[in-house]
DNA sequence: TAGGTATCCTACTCACGGGTAAAGAGACGG
DNA sequence: CCGTCTCTTTACCCGTGAGTAGGATACCTA
């Protein structure tokens, strides 16, 4: 129960070098270090969570000390924060992308969510969707909470467009954009420890499950077990 | 950034009555004690998530002392487990429920889901699918896991025999299996604010929506807009 | 070379919260 | 009436981690 937010010491994976002690160019690129100390932020709360996640943590990945990070960045809400919107604006960019294509809105609708589930599998998946409003202060909350609804919205919007084009088929436009959203957030969850997958792979997969259902197209009907007892059905039914 | 965790102290809110001052029976039964320690848990938890709750905050909702609360558990981490088994074992309930049904798989998978839904949304909901791994000593960690694979082959597996009687439209299992269950899952994170609809017929609406997929069925076919240009097409290819 | 500025460090403060020691307060059997 | 067992309290310990003060170092400009 002690030490379970553990790390080798600087353990040698050098995934994107950190931008101190590796360039001696030392350039003044204030800008490319705050982005480092964001990056470096998002995967350790991907890999332990926010809370098990110290900024001393946060340093040591970076080969710098505590008051390093802060000079970058003002509080660990911030970076928290920052990490949330480096992953929605990839979404809203999905939005902006399909605006106003001549194509039914059905299609408009998977061109997003593939996107989306892209950007929920990439570094700031989980920030972006496990991002709890309790952890931060109202202000920050009210704002990741006005982001999320917007996607939300757009997302009922393009199923409502689908539905009066024709393109998709009749349903209750708020509990289907719950649906498709939930189950492609749910992929930060996962994928993490199978990573055979690309996430591109992921949310294709996905989107075709969404638009084709579980119930068997008509085709090649292969009328094997049909419903025999009644009774089983009542109890189904519960 | 300071109180946030705040509660008005002892607000008069008459859920549960806690089992302590409230009845002068002083009944000796432990075990009513107990589960009412998990039961006010696990709605603290659901509230303000696990970190953001202290034990100091559970015993005051209880009316209590913390010390009280240790009498009754060894640990923090181990009230999140006991709230975490408490979900958990609705859905494996759900799951005895339907082996052997001489119904068509598709059937008894809903029928699972359905049950999942009304979990998740139910007041041990946030506890199942929100126990980190990562906030769990490795044992603890471990057992978790295993009961959330348990449930999750337990969908692939319905959804495998589906296919084969021919009552699901083939498809990966796996990733099939990842997208209900997250969308399922998803529904304690939302399910809070909105209470205009009971756990029930959430699981309903998710129900049709994964049986029937977005794509209209055949029927009057409403040939409005169709694909015009194929540059847009292309284009949202990526 | 002096003064200024940007960057990073060492060495702290401090509140919070998990967990515990040990002492009451009843209840009950003998 | 006493010892004992169950339950609950008051009063503490202490590690952790967010955040800061203020001093070095280096680099740039005049």
């Amino acid at each position: 129960m002690a030490s379970r937010r553990s790390t080798p010491p600087a353990a040698g994976r050098p995934a994107p070098a950190s931008p101190w002690r590796a360039s001696r160019e030392r350039l003044r690129d204030r800008e490319v270090k705050r982005e480092a100390v964001i990056r470096t932020a998002a995967r350790e709360f991907n890999r332990k969570g926010y809370h098990n996640t110290s900024l001393d943590d946060i340093a040591a990945r970076l080969e710098v000390t505590k008051p390093t990070v802060y000079y970058y960045v003002t509080s660990k809400e911030q970076l928290l924060f920052e990490c949330f919107v480096a992953g929605v604006e990839q979404i809203r960019a999905a939005f902006r992308e399909v605006t106003g294509l001549p194509v039914p809105a059905r299609a408009r609708l998977s061109a997003v969510l593939r996107h989306y589930g892209e950007a929920v599998a990439s570094e700031f998946g989980w920030c972006m969707v496990r991002a709890e409003d309790q952890d931060l202060s109202p202000a920050m909350s009210r704002h990741i909470k006005q982001l999320k609804s917007e996607i939300d919205h757009g997302i009922r919007r393009l199923i409502r467009e689908g539905i009066q084009d024709g393109s998709i088929e009749p349903c209750d436009a708020k509990m289907t954009a719950f649906a498709l959203a939930g189950a492609l957030n749910w992929i930060a969850h996962w994928y993490r420890e199978d990573q055979s997958l690309t996430g591109a792979q992921i949310a294709e997969a996905f989107v075709a499950i969404f638009e084709g259902g579980l119930r068997p197209r008509r085709g090649p009907a292969r009328p094997s077990a049909r419903p025999r007892l009644r009774r089983a059905r009542a109890s189904l039914a519960r």
